[in-house]
DNA sequence: ATGGTGGATGTTCCA
């Protein structure tokens, strides 16, 4: 069986939810993981969705900010146990299980903190919680040696390789690239995760996923980063089909700056 | 060095 999982920073659900029916349409997604909802609980639209031809859903959400979904066309069961996160009480993480062929399948959609415009720990409590908030994941993850069946998803905030960012030089010191964000990135991955992305796509090839909204052209410029990913266990690795990043997706009428990545598994 | 845009909110915060 194959399954395709999509990622995508959506950057209000009720806004853009006409998107996610192009989405649907252009990606044939089983899985869909939903990062900046910007929906409480009690405000989710569930039924639109179902409609959609994805019934089986879990969500949490906020007023405001933040906000995580996942969608999909079978069942699914909601995780429990994990942190709260750097002990915010935001809606950054939700992990299901999946019935795939195998065996189950766990699955986890991330959305990291943004860490704000300056890079120091000291003078920016966004960019501290950032590190924090992955060297808590790092470690989460760290206590299961030998992982396995699982796939790690969302908008991590931060491009690690220097083809992930327009200008490597140029983006050391802006917060997304540099050195100790990559750094706190690599150890989370290496806590058992391979890059599934960029299975499919050379490390020399430069591959974005957002791009901002205050470029007036955004594809004349291409000043994109690769901020959102697809990682997936090392036994995972031989089921890898496919990738798709839907760049046209950042022209769509009422874009986000984010556009949809997916990934196809042979299970 | 600066400011540029967008979403949710409510007279500003977050990205």
């Amino acid at each position: 069986m194959t399954l395709r999982i999509a990622t995508w920073n959506i950057n209000s659900l009720r806004l853009r939810l006409p998107r996610l029916a192009d989405l649907i349409a252009a990606l044939a997604p089983d899985v869909i993981c939903l990062q900046e909802t910007k929906v409480p609980d009690d405000l989710f639209p569930a039924a639109e969705i179902a409609a959609l031809g994805f019934p089986h859903i879990a969500h949490r959400g906020m007023k405001g900010y933040n906000g995580v979904a996942i969608l999909a066309r079978r069942p699914i069961a909601a995780l429990a146990g994990f942190p709260d996160w750097c002990g915010k009480g935001d809606c950054r993480h939700l992990a299901v299980r999946l019935e795939a062929a195998g065996g189950p399948l766990d699955l986890h959609n991330f959305y990291v903190p943004a860490g704000g415009d300056i890079p120091d720990r000291d003078a920016n409590p966004k960019f501290a919680h950032k590190l924090d908030f992955i060297a808590e994941a790092r470690d989460f993850f760290a206590r299961v040696p030998a992982r396995r069946r699982t796939v790690l998803v969302g908008d991590l905030n931060i491009a690690p390789l220097e083809n992930d960012v327009w200008s490597h030089r140029q983006l050391l010191g802006v917060v997304s690239h540099t050195p100790p964000e990559t750094a706190g990135l690599n150890a989370w991955a290496a806590t058992g995760f391979i890059d599934a992305v960029r299975h499919f796509v050379p490390a020399e090839e430069k591959h974005f996923t957002w791009w901002s909204y205050r470029n007036r052209d955004w594809r004349a410029s291409d000043r994109g980063r690769r901020l959102d990913h697809i990682w997936v266990t090392p036994d995972l690795v031989p089921a890898l089909q496919a990738e798709t990043t839907l760049k046209d997706a950042r022209d769509w009428p009422l874009a986000s700056d984010h556009v949809p990545v997916a990934v196809t598994l042979d299970l």
